[in-house]
DNA sequence: CCGCCATCTTGTCAATGACAAGTTAGAGTC
DNA sequence: GACTCTAACTTGTCATTGACAAGATGGCGG
């Protein structure tokens, strides 16, 4: 077996998101991500220091794909990205709502956060109607990837729309930089 | 040390409560409930069969109370009663919410999970103004119980009403009977 | 007063996370 | 092109955990 993977690191980044979409991250152990990347039981903990570690560098990864994908230019659009990511990166979303599961203090995962938070901040500010955006878009994702939503042989993204024309129609087409 | 507890049962499931409200889930631990009760580690396996299955009775337990919460003639106050329960439950609430961590099909479960859901129905139902009203309530709820929602200084209570204000007026007053 | 059996205990096992100590390979140095 | 240095990985070990098996206890019906 070789000693140099090429890039453990990121082989069990990518591991763990497919094992948490497997069998949820209660399930989720540190022996059989290497397993799944091939290498030995403690290897995993070389790169991260324990398993608080991964999922410190896994919510990280999730916050700066998370702000990528929340760059648009409409209100509305903001909002259908946030629920795409969430159920297009469950695992991610998953865990970085969780901070019981990982070193919520992290400079560089305070950092990627702060970044997500600006994109969502300039849609959602501290108005009540940004709030109640966030809300509907994080309520849904969540109560859609848990099964507790009605309507399952609907199309998600759909429905995610149908929610936030429920707001007032004046917000579906404000940036929130005119507050 | 007596062998017969008196309601272990009771007792673990309060302890169950206290130590995920103390550590979190993913730190829930049946030893240490053993311990919390003064009983033997293996005690709580005789009551709930394994872990899964303590769970499943917790969530239960969860969906029970919020039933119980949800009974009001206001639409409005439903939602407000929603977070009420989420934000003083926070471990039953968590938990409900997981099903990868207990059997979603056990028929206890099953049946209260129905009675809450069809509190919610009567007000939410499958119209989307209902659905916008239970997402905004449970994103909330969960994003701050995560801690990443702003203005962690203000009463939840208040912000989560002005959140439901963001909502179509004539939805903040119909219990969804009549439609 | 005697057996029954739900309740709880003791004992054990495989799996896990964490850590310590050893091994390897490849990069830099001369 | 051998030599060292060290990051990357391995092997080994330990305490803890969940699950299960088997035994102990004590209240209750007969």
């Amino acid at each position: 077996m070789a000693y140099h993977h090429g890039d453990l690191r990121r082989a069990l980044l990518e591991a763990t998101a497919e094992a948490i979409d497997e069998h949820g991250v209660a399930a989720l152990s540190m022996r059989d991500l290497a397993r799944r990347a091939g290498v030995s039981h403690a290897a995993p903990t070389h790169h991260f220091g324990d398993k608080a570690g991964l999922l410190t560098a896994f919510a990280t990864e999730g916050y700066e794909q998370l702000a990528a994908a929340l760059v648009t230019d409409s209100f509305l659009e903001m909002g259908v990205a946030y629920v795409r990511f969430a159920l297009s990166r469950r695992a991610q979303f998953e865990v970085m709502f969780r901070p019981d599961l990982y070193r919520a203090d992290d400079p560089e995962l305070v950092a990627a956060r702060t970044r997500s938070g600006a994109a969502l901040y300039t849609g959602a500010g501290e108005r009540s109607k940004g709030q109640a955006a966030w809300s509907i878009a994080h309520g849904f994702a969540t109560l859609w990837i848990s099964g507790a939503f009605p309507g399952r042989d609907q199309d998600p993204m759909v429905v995610a729309r149908s929610l936030f024309a429920q707001l007032g129609q004046d917000a579906t087409n404000d940036t929130g930089a005119a507050g």
